[in-house]
DNA sequence: GTGGTCTAGACCACT
DNA sequence: GTGGTCTAGACCACA
């Protein structure tokens, strides 16, 4: 699957995200291994640092581990502790926002529902 | 008042969202002056280059206009205008994304926006 | 000054202790700008992405913070801050595994630290 | 036993390290055998390989010989000298820089001899 | 096979 | 001026 990239966003960052959808979904599942940097960038056409970089977030985040020589794989209970992470970041820092911003703007609950099929 | 900076937008940009909230909340009423230039550049601690970029986001949008020696100026019927245009933006571009994300996440919209009420 | 490198740790673990140590020493001092990334680049003779990774991690410390245009800066209070974490690091996780080898190896810490006088 | 496994080091200067301690505290005595390849790597499970080139550095060091069809032995007099060599490498290469640090760190000798049980 | 590091050089956004 | 990102290609260590 080819990822539609935007510019506002580093590519290493829109990976990651990609990446950490797929584990969240458990399309990769806990245990399994990432595909490799080199694949994961040749499938997507970007370089092979960027691909590491976007993994070393969910390093960062204890969602992926190394096993040296081996890969990265997804660490065990890893996809119930992403969603927790996220859901997280959600609640406290971006909703808030985008709250303020719906009530700023005026827009009603009806409106906001309408287009209930994406 | 200070704004609070968040480190992932330009700073100009987030200039700009603030002096159009101030513009759609009348803060600032059609036909008033903005401050100067110099003013809100000290007031918030930024370059008076950066002020003006955010400044120039509002002429491009026909929120504001320059009237030479005196300043800048909110256009008439801006206040609609903007509210109508970010309006706009924030349904077409940002709320479908979000909502997007919501349901991955395993939320509920309607929960979100009935629990933060209006 | 120029670094004398060793090949055992990468270029940007060793430019992060350099840097680490003169903000210690407070050649640095707090308030005050690192060089910018491309006059330590030139200067060491690497490259720019390199000397970019080192400050990442002192910015991952909350040693140093971006002021967005202007360069990077040495927090306030970061020289003891990082001292501390320093000493902490090298007491829980270092010294322990020291000890142990000195003491398989015959050797006497006390005598150690003695015939190396301070 | 199995090896608590750090992430800065390779698998097999781990596993040489962990070699070399048994020689020099005699758990394996001279003129004995190691444990063969494919029983270390089993117990610690890692690869055979990984093994084999761990015990290669004892064999470089002259601690341990290879009898065709038999196994690797630990040299007569190998604990002795292993115990010097590493001694020497632990004075001249290591301590010097461990030295540094302490005092760049301000670390008195009483809080390094403090934790004296391990 | 795996990931990690580095360079050279380019381009961009921000102040 | 500042830092951030990306590429292409190379080399290395590890299992």
């Amino acid at each position: 699957m080819k990822i539609i990239w935007n510019d506002r966003e580093p590519i290493y960052v829109q990976l990651y995200q990609y990446l950490a959808r797929l584990i969240v979904e458990q399309v990769i599942d806990e245990g399994e291994a990432l595909p490799s940097v080199r694949d994961i960038a040749s499938e997507q056409r970007v370089n092979p640092i960027t691909v590491s970089r976007a993994i070393q977030l969910l390093v960062d985040d204890n969602i992926v581990e190394k096993r040296r020589g081996l890969g990265m794989f997804v660490i065990e209970g890893a996809s119930a502790t992403l969603k927790a992470q996220l859901r997280q970041n959600f609640l406290s820092d971006e909703w808030p926002n985008i709250r303020r911003r719906i009530d700023l703007l005026g827009l009603s609950v009806e409106q906001l529902l309408k287009d209930t099929d994406l």
